[in-house]
DNA sequence: CACTCATTTTCGTCCTAGACAAACGGTTGA
DNA sequence: TCAACCGTTTGTCTAGGACGAAAATGAGTG
């Protein structure tokens, strides 16, 4: 057992690694023997002590390999490139009208203004009415948020602030409308372990809401063996599960394609996020949602084929 | 790479158990080298497979160490004593009143009945007030559900809509109340990282809203380095930190003690949650919340001894 | 009896290094 | 254009050894 990194000093051993960069410790272990990156210092009893250059460098990577880029190409670039690549994917983005408002939030954000944050959001959900707040500015402003921080304009905790602010909004958005206790369909939202990312969930519940969709949220990170038994006990029409970019592309369609074949054929399965994009192939049995419009489309498609059935 | 636990065969490698039981992998291995449980088949690989008994088994201990008991001591037990050890500590709870409410909500998440389940949250908190809920129906009830998942009298999804149904009752209650931009103290809430449970910080957000305080909220897992960095940022009174009974005191303690170093004196750091019950000595610099009503002694001892100075 | 201090035991995390399967990327053939 | 193949890349599993921090225990003192 070692010592947890002292905030003074900026040295982080392998678990605080681990922490502050979602790689695990093997993973780090396993790249210092093959690509000598990172190579740490050792304390006096041989324990790997990284610096805080180091980690910012494998933040950078991991980041970047969420994105879809792999270790080999890029573990060995400095910061700069690393960060000029990064810029490179961000610029790809549209939308110059938005850009405005994007600037706007990421400016309350470094001047840690939170009443005026979540007042800027709230106005947009009124103006923009919650789907469109969703679908148009919820999704660039993420990928806004996620780039500057990226380059170091933010921190972490104005990135967490912006991601509770965000998450207050969209809640009390989502209570807004009446609960609809008999609506059809009934959707079952959840991720799987190790899907840290609750927030997609959110903005699902906020697109089905006002489509008067009943929403039935476990939150994040439920066992698939869990998943199951819920969407039976809750007689759901429609599973919906959400994937951010960096989850396991196999471990996603096995427990997809495991759910599929054990639940009856009338319930749906909505498989969303990033992750998504990255499937090849089409699932047989499972609707992909690449995209949060997609959501809506794949709703108006179920309503169109849905037949009623007693007690379902 | 080994296979995901497929859901039907009920197996589960060791990365799935880590992901069921909170235990880590290195635990898992040296627990069978030590004490010869639990001790796995093997695939054709070498590598382990748990099948569901084990899992359960070692869930329950893991809920037992989190209430304080030392896996030595509990290790070689069958599934029905463990089940008695955790009866034995649950019914040291007081309070007859309200166990009659806490029966009807278990019943309430047997029965999948999510719409009930909100309402008959959602009227206790009109009738008790937010406070009052918190205080005194929340933890018994949290405790009662934790209990009843132990038993095997409720499964994990359920405990999740719980857990999922009470935020959004929370969240609810919190933004009825106008919120105080300007209100004095600044509270900032967060959780270190590795500590998963935000919903503790809801609770003591819910318990200082309707006091007039400002709460900002990161939501969990903020590297330490960013907590002090926010405290200053937002001009923070008070640094309010949550840690669940599983915490390592030793981590806690450490950053905790870091962050008094690195912070202005006027700062306040609260620490709150089940971990803060284990430590013995009283730590310089630092409020101690060992139980939730804590929370508001410690408020009106901080608004008495507050001095007001320009510009903090 | 309460308390402190020192010693022993318990326990988790880190270490090294080897093996192997899954996923990726490119190429070939239909 | 799509499917099948194949080398390369990459992450996770395996094993046991070592060590320090925390908890439990025992001894001594007020």
């Amino acid at each position: 057992m070692s010592a947890v990194a002292s905030v003074g000093t900026s040295v982080f051993n392998i678990s605080a690694v681990e922490r502050e960069t979602g790689l695990s410790k093997d993973v780090l272990r396993m790249w210092e023997r093959r690509y000598g990156f990172p190579s740490p210092g050792r304390d006096p009893h041989g324990e790997r002590q990284y610096g805080p250059t180091e980690v910012a460098r494998l933040r950078a990577i991991k980041r970047l390999m969420d994105a879809g880029l792999r270790p080999g190409k890029i573990i060995g670039l400095p910061l700069d490139e690393l960060k000029a690549l990064s810029d490179a994917r961000a610029s790809e983005r549209p939308d110059a009208l938005a850009q405005s408002f994007e600037r706007e939030i990421i400016h309350l954000l470094q001047t840690h203004d939170a009443p005026a944050l979540q007042h800027a959001l709230a106005q947009l959900v009124m103006r923009q009415g919650l789907q469109k707040f969703v679908l148009e500015s919820v999704t660039p402003l993420n990928q806004a948020v996620g780039d500057a921080w990226m380059r170091g304009e933010l921190q972490v905790f104005e990135e967490h602030l912006y991601t509770e602010q965000l998450q207050v909004v969209l809640r009390t958005a989502i209570n807004a409308f009446p609960r609809q206790t008999t609506g059809v369909p009934r959707v079952l939202l959840t991720t799987f372990p190790n899907e840290q990312h609750g927030i997609g969930l959110l903005m699902v519940e906020a697109l089905l809401c006002p489509e008067g969709v009943n929403c039935i949220s476990l939150g994040p990170q439920t066992p698939i063996e869990d998943v199951r038994r819920a969407a039976i006990a809750h007689k759901a029409h429609i599973l919906a599960l959400s994937f951010s970019g960096a989850f396991p592309l196999r471990l996603a369609l096995e427990g997809l394609a495991s759910l599929r074949q054990q639940l009856p054929p009338q319930v749906s399965i909505w498989a969303g996020g990033d992750m998504t994009r990255r499937i090849r192939k089409t699932v047989p049995g499972m609707v992909l949602i690449p995209d949060l419009a997609s959501t809506i489309t794949a709703l108006r498609s179920w309503r169109a084929h849905w037949i009623p059935r007693p007690g379902y």
